[in-house]
DNA sequence: TGATTCTTGGG
DNA sequence: CCAAGAATC
């Protein structure tokens, strides 16, 4: 039997590979255990049943079936194993706390029935246990840590895809649809569906395009969101429809190949070295996304302001690169990384709002909401994290928007009351004059808000805030 | 993976 | 007056 968890592909899946391997029939089991970890928010809810159903289909075309059971996994595991007479059961392993400690547990009450277990890894290029400091603790800038796992030299060759699936005993399963993981009424998932294909197959076909056409101009595009640059892989990295060792040698590869492709390509394997370094903070922080890094932030002064708060869920705050930025997120799933800083820098900074209100919008409404990468980014913005932005380092929502998105495209496809607002003013809708209002159509605080903070005062009101946590 | 303000040196 | 760079938050 193979426990399939963020894992969720068929190609370099170490536990499914040495399940196969042994010739024997394979039952693959999803569990859905809301007791576990952190449950899903609604965006990662819906990507899960998309990716689930993609899943069920690849399985079975090599001729096996994909069983599904909702409950807690070192209860139901056993149960499925005792049911179909499995002999062992195989996971590929997860380096977070709770996870580990269902694994223990699953893998005691597994020997109690007779049965064998083995974990596999996987997830990461390296284990936390591998990059250590000399007193064996993790690295908490991401450069040093990054040229320790770099110094390890490639990580272990992608495992082919098993070709076919002895199919084992029919067990019975939940039905996809009783989960409910996908909005109904209303349902909210139609931008979605058309951003995103979930699946192992989509995933590699956006690996494959993103190496051959985004990877050459990848440093000069990767923070403009006004442009196509990005690999956009992160929702399928996040359910392990791809494998991080499987786009380091397809990057590598194509590196190899085309000269031309390599600064891109470096810089692109650095973005996988940052969710490589959120996972092994997350591995030494169980509690990452509710206490900050750095103790002294825990005396912060943050305002509680439910109204400023939802002003910025909903992108009502009379800054277009913010308001765009959380108009994506909500139509799409995901936003641009440049304009996450600019918008997380600005609840942070210019709200006085605690990040963890942040990290928890982010964490319902992205699809790619990760355990490690989104409270540690959270934090890295607010200025308590491991390796921080310095706390003075406040965004300005105007230059960030002429110097990423100059021409104004990325805030007009998001923002359809400023379409007619030409290029020099659409970022600073607050200055334009009445006559200039008028001819775009629009009325400041009706079609579009004032800007809910001054951003002058708003950055000195920060910067006095955080004065008064400085030394402690 | 910043912004702002002040200085400097050229026109 | 302005661009470029340094200092400071």
């Amino acid at each position: 039997m193979v426990w399939f968890r963020d894992d969720l592909r068929l190609a370099d899946h170490p536990a499914l590979h040495a399940a196969a391997k042994t010739g024997a029939p394979v039952v693959c089991l999803y569990v859905l255990d809301d007791g576990l970890a952190r449950p899903p928010g609604a965006a990662t809810r819906w990507w899960l049943a998309q990716s689930l159903r993609a899943l069920g289909a690849a399985i079975a075309a090599c001729g096996g079936s994909l069983v599904l059971r909702k409950g807690p996994a070192a209860r139901i595991i056993p149960d499925v194993a005792r049911e179909s007479g499995a002999r062992a059961v195989y996971w590929n392993g997860i380096a977070q706390a709770p996870h580990q400690a269902v694994e223990s547990q699953l893998e005691a009450a597994l020997t109690k029935l007779g049965v064998d277990s083995q974990s596999f890894p996987g997830d990461l290029l390296a284990p936390p246990s591998a990059i250590r400091t000399k007193e064996g603790r993790g690295l908490r800038v991401f450069t040093p840590f990054w040229r320790r796992v770099l110094s390890l030299g490639d990580p272990a060759k992608p495992l082919p895809a098993p070709k076919q699936l002895r199919p084992a005993p029919k067990i019975a399963g939940d039905v996809l649809e009783s989960w409910r993981l996908e909005p109904a009424k209303p349902d909210w998932a139609g931008g979605l569906r058309e951003t995103w294909t979930p699946g192992e197959a989509s995933a590699r076909q956006r690996l494959r395009d993103f190496l051959r056409h985004s990877a050459r101009a990848y440093v000069g595009n990767r923070d403009r969101p006004d442009r196509d640059g990005t690999s956009r892989l992160s929702p399928h990295l996040r359910f392990g429809e791809l494998s991080p060792r499987q786009i380091w040698h397809a990057a590598r590869f194509a590196a190899d190949e085309d000269p031309a492709l390599r600064p891109g390509i470096e810089k692109f394997l650095s973005e996988l070295g940052w969710r490589e370094f959120c996972r092994h903070l997350l591995h030494d922080h169980p509690d990452l996304a509710t206490r900050n890094l750095q103790a002294n932030f825990d005396g912060f002064p943050w305002t509680r302001d439910i109204k400023a708060l939802a002003a910025w869920q909903r992108g009502r705050t009379g800054y277009p690169i913010v308001d765009a930025g959380l108009r994506q997120l909500w139509h799409t799933g995901a936003m641009h990384n440049r304009v996450r800083m600019v918008v997380a820098s600005f609840l942070v900074k210019h709200l006085l709002i605690d990040w963890r209100e942040g990290e928890a919008w982010f964490w319902d409404t992205l699809v790619d909401a990760d355990a490690g990468s989104n409270p540690a980014n959270w934090q890295w913005v607010a200025g308590c994290g491991a390796d921080a932005a310095p706390y003075f380092r406040v965004f300005n929502p105007q230059l960030q928007g002429e110097k990423f998105d100059p021409d104004g495209t990325y805030v007009r496809r998001w923002m359809p009351e400023l379409k007619q607002m030409p290029a020099k003013l659409i970022h600073r809708p607050w200055q334009a004059t009445p006559i200039e209002l008028a001819s775009a159509g629009i009325t400041l605080g009706e079609t579009y808000p004032h800007p809910i903070v001054d951003h002058a005062s708003g950055r000195e009101r920060a910067l006095a805030a955080y004065a008064k946590i400085r030394k402690g």
